[in-house]
RNA sequence: GCCGGCGUAGCUCAGUCGGUAGAGCAUCGGUUUCGUAAACCGAGGGUCAGCGGUUCAAGUCCGCUCGCCGGCUCCA
């Protein structure tokens, strides 16, 4: 038999006999590699370790810690709770069952749901194939062959399977009496699953269509440590302590109303603090940018949504219009018609060109009932909204500046975590999209080439691209691991050409505009809910809707409190003073509880000194000062608006 | 919209087998005047989400509606 010559990592090469499995091949490089590995990568491609090596090929194996092997891990601990599941629920039919970010799940149609005691079961029958260390088996079956067996079993779901993906002979795993429809690769066997979890029983559709069977989504996760896992679960329980829902109700910041309405938010005095400081950042950033501030109606003419296309491409998410008059006008469910309005109230030049419209413009709409999430998702919501109106060769810098604003906004926010993505047409079917081949590739190319030059990491996302235009799109992950999208910055060769937009160009003639429409914030709403999480409530100084509280250590010393009170508030400084007749130590953990970032302990030596004893909500007492030295202090936190001090 | 879970005081929650409503915090009144995370005493507060049904009797059982939560689908 022919030797090959295998090539580690490390550049190393070694001679085997063909047909060693990898698993003996790592027995030969150390026991605990063997112990160890996972699976193999050879040539590229991951493996079993009980494949057969018959070529020569580079190869590595894929261990713990990386995070290759945790999917794998993961998606063999699917297979383990299938095979547990179908093991105690005959009735129960396996659809698929892949490895997430997070964990892991699997997909059943059955008739019955699964109950929490149901989970409870099938994590302890999932426990005895661990123990029982029941090996993952790959068999290759031929097509049509390899469908019988499943349709015996009875397994319709995996049988659809096999029609639509298999090649004419494919693999499949056998795990007990399990047997799976799947391409693999999978650990050696179940012993070596360490650490899981069942965390939840959900409803899910087959093949994600709404039309198909409903199914029953089993969530669970895996680790490679108990320590791991334990660490997750604490994870998931402080996610939980800075949800923007609980926070916004234990800090007074907002409500949803049931007698209002779903998706439809009031913003209370604290939260509305918070809304105008950003608001108001916004505003100065744009004056300074070169944006125009405009107002637009929030109802108006049906027909402008017909004329907009939005009555045909966007129907199902607007609210139904209004009988004004023997007319019909419609909540608007975006600004652009509005600002196209205004662009058209008189002849342009291109001398006025690039015009830039923002507006914070309150949009309605219909969102169906289940989705409403918080803040995250709602009904009604004002975005950060603005139409630039160009000529082609200014799309470049317009974008440039976009994305800089974009960045600027992070930035100033304190957010670190984030993804860009670059979404593009499908070059396949560019009879979904407005516009021609050549606006698209000019938009394309100009959104390209702006993150390239600024040396920022993009996904590409072709197909992604709406069908008036590429965009680019900024998303915000949230503190339970949940990505929101915030930033956009879109192309519309759509709405110019609908509503007739013109310039006078220097050559005299008529050109159509190029329209950029971009939200930075996105909406309000969410940003404010991403903000709340991020922060945990604890927001920076210059949000902070109460900034300092004065805490008279008796009323004796009110006089005094008051004094404090008065001097800070004249310096811009949200203060407040709580002269409940509450004991100091009662007062200070009110404060913390609403997160004040200052508490200023006021007694008998302070009053003396002209002084305030300076708590801090995050390190504790920050010791005494001149009370002019505290305030140059908040003062600078304000106005840098420091993130971190 | 779909699947599952849930809805009791302002908030967090208890309420057994169907027998007529309870705690802590908050609020209000009083006492206490306090040095860095919860003083003490007392009081008020409920259409048990809504509507209908079963029953001698419903917070509890059944149906419908509304809302919330976890997902799916769809999105800023």
């Amino acid at each position: 038999m022919p030797n090959i010559v295998l090539t580690f990592p490390d550049g190393a090469t070694k001679e085997f006999p063909s047909g060693i499995t990898a698993l003996e091949v790592a027995k030969s490089l150390g026991p605990r590699l063997a112990a160890e590995a996972l699976a193999a990568k050879v040539d590229g491609r991951l493996v079993d370790l009980s494949a057969k090596l018959e070529e020569s090929a580079p190869i590595q194996f894929i261990t713990p810690p990386s995070p290759e092997g945790l999917e794998i891990y993961r998606h063999s601990s699917a297979h383990l709770l299938a095979a547990a599941v179908t093991d105690l629920f005959p009735d129960a039919h396996p659809g698929i069952g892949p490895p997430t970010e997070t964990g892991f799940f699997y997909d059943f149609y059955r008739e019955r749901p699964f109950t929490e005691d149901d989970l409870k079961k099938i994590e302890a029958r999932m426990q005895e194939i661990v123990n029982a260390d029941v090996p993952n088996e790959r068999v290759h079956l031929p097509k049509e062959e390899g469908k019988k067996v499943f349709e015996q079993m009875g397994e319709f779901l995996k049988c659809q399977l096999i029609e639509e993906k298999a090649e004419p002979v494919f693999s499949a795993y056998r795990t007990g009496k399990f047997l799976d429809f799947c391409r693999g690769p999978h650990i050696p066997s179940m012993g070596r699953v360490k650490a899981f979890k069942l965390l939840s029983v959900a409803g899910a559709y087959w093949k994600g269509d709404e039309h198909s069977h409903p199914m029953q989504r089993i969530y669970g996760t895996a680790f490679f440590s108990k320590k791991d896992l334990d660490d997750f679960l604490a994870q998931i329980e402080e996610a939980k302590k800075r949800d923007h829902r609980r926070l916004g109700k234990e800090l007074d910041l907002f409500s949803i109303q049931d007698d209002a309405g779903p998706g439809l938010i009031f913003w209370h005095p604290k939260g509305g603090v918070i809304r105008k400081e950003i608001e108001d950042w916004l505003r100065t950033e744009l004056l300074a940018r070169g944006y125009d501030l405009v107002f637009t109606p929030h109802a108006m003419r049906l027909h402008l949504w017909e004329t907009s296309g939005h009555t045909n491409f966007y129907r199902e998410n607007m609210f139904g219009a209004m009988d004004v008059e023997n007319d019909h006008y419609q909540l608007k469910p975006m600004n652009c018609p509005g600002h196209i309005l205004i662009y058209k109230s008189r002849t342009r030049s291109y001398r006025d060109l690039p015009l830039r419209f923002a507006e914070l413009g309150t949009v309605y709409r219909y969102e169906r009932s289940g989705v409403m999430h918080g803040l995250m998702r709602v009904r009604g919501f004002t975005q950060d909204d603005a139409h630039i109106f160009c000529m082609p060769d200014q799309l470049e810098s317009e974008v440039q500046a976009c994305v800089e604003f974009a960045f600027l906004v992070l930035k100033t926010f304190g957010f670190d975590r984030y993804q860009v993505e670059l979404s593009a047409r499908d070059p396949q079917h560019s009879e979904h999209y407005a516009g021609t081949v050549e606006e698209w590739n000019l938009a394309e190319g100009a959104l390209k080439n702006t993150l390239e030059r600024m040396n920022i990491p993009f996904k590409h996302m072709p197909g992604e691209a709406v069908f008036y235009g590429p965009k680019i799109d900024v998303k915000l992950v949230d503190a339970i691991g949940r990505p929101w999208q915030l930033t956009t910055v879109q192309f519309d060769f759509n709405l110019p050409g609908r509503f007739g937009l013109e310039y006078a160009a220097a050559d005299g003639h008529p050109h159509t505009p190029v329209m950029v429409h971009r939200a930075l914030l996105g909406s309000i709403e969410r940003f404010f809910g991403v903000l709340i999480e991020h922060y945990a409530g604890a927001f920076p100084v210059w949000l902070a809707p109460v900034q300092a509280i004065v805490l008279p250590i008796s009323d004796k010393h009110l006089g005094y409190a008051r004094e404090v009170q008065e001097e800070l508030r004249r310096a811009g400084v949200r203060v407040q003073l709580d002269d409940r007749n509450e004991k100091l130590n009662a007062r200070i953990r009110d404060a913390q509880l609403q997160k004040i970032p200052f508490m200023l302990v006021v007694g008998e030596r302070e009053a003396q000194a002209k002084a305030v004893a300076v708590r801090r909500r995050d390190t504790g007492d920050a010791g005494s000062r001149p009370l002019a030295q505290f305030k140059e202090e908040v003062r600078s936190l304000i106005d840098t608006r420091a993130v971190k001090w």
